[in-house]
DNA sequence: AATATTTATCGTAATATTGCAATATAATAA
DNA sequence: TTATTATATTGCAATATTACGATAAATATT
């Protein structure tokens, strides 16, 4: 974030920035996306799913992990990921309180 | 975004990651909520509602009027920004078609 | 135990973001 | 015209992000 000045916000505001920041990524749009695609979670072929080296897979998981958006439990060699659902249902709940505090407005 | 790749993703992964970038920032969440929390459009004194400076501030206006967030328009001396309705509806679709999807899988 | 498979971590180069001082631009007021 | 006021742009230093090769760690298979 440069030289950042976080501690001049709110909580709530740096909290809110964090969850936006681990969806500004294409690959990470990419990630989402493709849980959703498929029916159930998905053990193991994400890496083969991106046009990204694994490391920078890995790198972009633990970042949708710390997020809460995710989450990977072990199974056997491999890791199965799933979606968070009340992760992605405070963004859902975020934009509609938005939207009723807009719709009292002048433009 | 470092060495980027975003030429290997979709059109709309890039747009969706995007439109989450411009909000991942904490004081681009206190604009936004500082144009909520106020009766209406805002003519002038966001930059004496964050703690930087006013080229800092200016230049997060400019990165959420790129994402189409909020809009400007000159007014004598100063310029009014309002929050678009339209581009927020899109955030909250986005979230509420994950939502549907979701409900139908596993975990 | 040795090997194979899968995911994570480290180190580092390339690039992007952040913040602000200095300055420019634009509109109004005197 | 000359201030004055409000916002934008430029340039640059500090820091963050991205990507990946090399390597480690963990587990399963032989």
């Amino acid at each position: 974030m440069g030289v950042s000045k976080t501690e001049q916000f709110s909580d709530h505001q740096n909290e809110t920035a964090v969850l936006f920041k681990a969806l500004s990524h294409p690959a990470r749009i990419a990630i989402i996306e493709y849980l959703l695609k498929v029916d159930s979670c998905i053990c193991g072929d994400i890496v083969d799913q991106l046009p990204l080296a694994q490391p920078t897979v890995s790198q972009h998981l633990k970042e949708l992990k710390n997020a809460k958006i995710i989450s990977g439990s072990i199974e056997g060699t491999a890791i199965c990921y799933c979606l968070n659902q009340e992760t992605l249902q405070r963004f859902e709940m975020y934009f509609e309180q938005i939207k009723s505090k807009l719709e009292m407005k002048c433009c």
